[in-house]
DNA sequence: CGGATGCTTGAAGCTGCTCAAGTGAAGTGG
DNA sequence: CCACTTCACTTGAGCAGCTTCAAGCATCCG
């Protein structure tokens, strides 16, 4: 066996654990692509340097090139409506996908801030569309990818409650924030008070005043951005609407 | 040219216009299909009858296998949340498409009812996707349907009032009832207060009363389920958050 | 150090909810 | 055909949650 068989295996090798973190491997690697198959895409993947917080990566009108994937970092995209208001659509952390909000008009319809420093990969539509055109596989989990993304809407349409809407968005940090890596119940929120509010449809006063009152009630502690759930099992009670 | 020429012409000429009111054209027929492809196409899709009113075109946990168009008719899908809760997903009109909802965990997320005795064509998702990979603009307008549907979703985060959310929900359904057929400003709500409210987030109680209160304010006119937009341009301040 | 930014806290007011009763239309059965 | 039920909707009163406006801290950064 030549060097080069080992470097190709090696090679191979990092990909896939690069892409092991990353929500975007059920649309390349674990459905079975050939090998040569998989080669192709990944030569069509760019790897984007750090982008610094507070840059755009895309913003509301610009065309619709490529769906990004978060590496590490945060993003949150938002648009602003016709009476000037901020409306947050979400955030996206590692191993996260963004940009598929561009695909029917053809041109984005919010704009991605950066949140924190942050690593993508940019997949470039055209691309991605030509050859799941080929690879029918690959064609399904684009839909399934786009379909996951979507479902996280419907999320907040069940919270009434402001509280039951905090005790969703934190217990959903969590899970996100612990895929990408983070202990478990213990993480750094990536965004200021303001997003989350809007986030939730409520005013950062009233969010200020829930998160102390689920302090005091020994559910969570919180120190700015940092925050830890000390009790998840009752915090979740209270995001299904029981009690 | 004979009689069998003639009879495919007149057939086509058919499906032209029958589709023609329909979102699904936009799968098949503008975007350019050979003759071919489109035949192809049309031996998938199913006619389904007239479906009687409160019958359920699916439910929870189904397993995905067709997407719907509505011909004729109104269907509503729903979810019923951990605590028991109904939630809204949304109202689906002749011309329009359901069952992307299942797109990601393969099976149906929520209910559709029928409302109103209702028309549609069946596309099994299993030929459309492997027709799609063999051609590449209809997998592109797979894509496109898809994020139309689920962009709707973002209509009614901006609503942070009560009213604007209903003046949201008034001019949306007169344009959709419009582009199905009926008179602009003037049409019949094909479903129950009860659905709207919770359809909005709001009590059945609240509705009511911002319902007079538009009413009283000489925008709308209101009796049971008949709906006259008296004054739509205020109406559209309204839902802009305008005042 | 001083300003800016992000977050918290307080008081008053309004929106929308809850509970409860009442109306009106449509259908049911004797 | 008319009382009776049912269902959909409306109306009212009181209350809770959230907002608004305003001020006060704390932290970060030049």
């Amino acid at each position: 066996m030549g060097p080069y068989a080992d470097m190709s295996t090696l090679e191979l090798g990092v990909m896939r654990r690069a892409c092991g973190f990353c929500s975007l491997n059920e649309l390349c690697w674990p459905i079975g692509l050939e090998p040569t198959e998989l080669e192709r895409l990944q030569t069509m993947v760019d790897k984007t340097g750090p982008l610094a917080a507070g840059s755009y990566l895309f913003r509301t009108g610009d065309a619709f090139t490529a769906i990004y994937a978060v590496r590490s970092g945060c993003i949150k995209s938002y648009s602003i409506d016709a009476g000037g208001h901020k409306l947050m659509h979400g955030f996206h952390v590692s191993g996260e996908v963004l940009g598929f909000d561009a695909v029917y008009p053809d041109r984005h319809r919010c704009n991605a801030m950066i949140l924190e420093c942050s690593s993508l990969c940019v997949i470039p539509y055209r691309d991605i569309a030509r050859l799941s055109a080929e690879i029918q596989s690959l064609h399904e989990n684009v839909l399934r990818l786009m379909g996951r993304e979507f479902s996280r809407q419907h999320m907040f349409a069940e919270g009434s409650n402001g509280i039951q809407r905090i005790a969703i968005f934190l217990l959903d940090m969590d899970t996100r924030l612990h895929r990408a890596g983070t202990v478990e119940h213990d993480f750094m929120l990536p965004m200021i008070r303001d997003d989350i509010s809007s986030y939730l449809g409520i005013t950062p006063e009233t969010l200020s005043r829930l998160l102390g009152k689920l302090q005091k009630t020994g559910l969570i502690e919180v120190d700015r951005r940092h925050v830890f759930l000390t009790d998840p099992m009752r915090l979740n009670q209270i995001a299904q609407g029981i009690n």
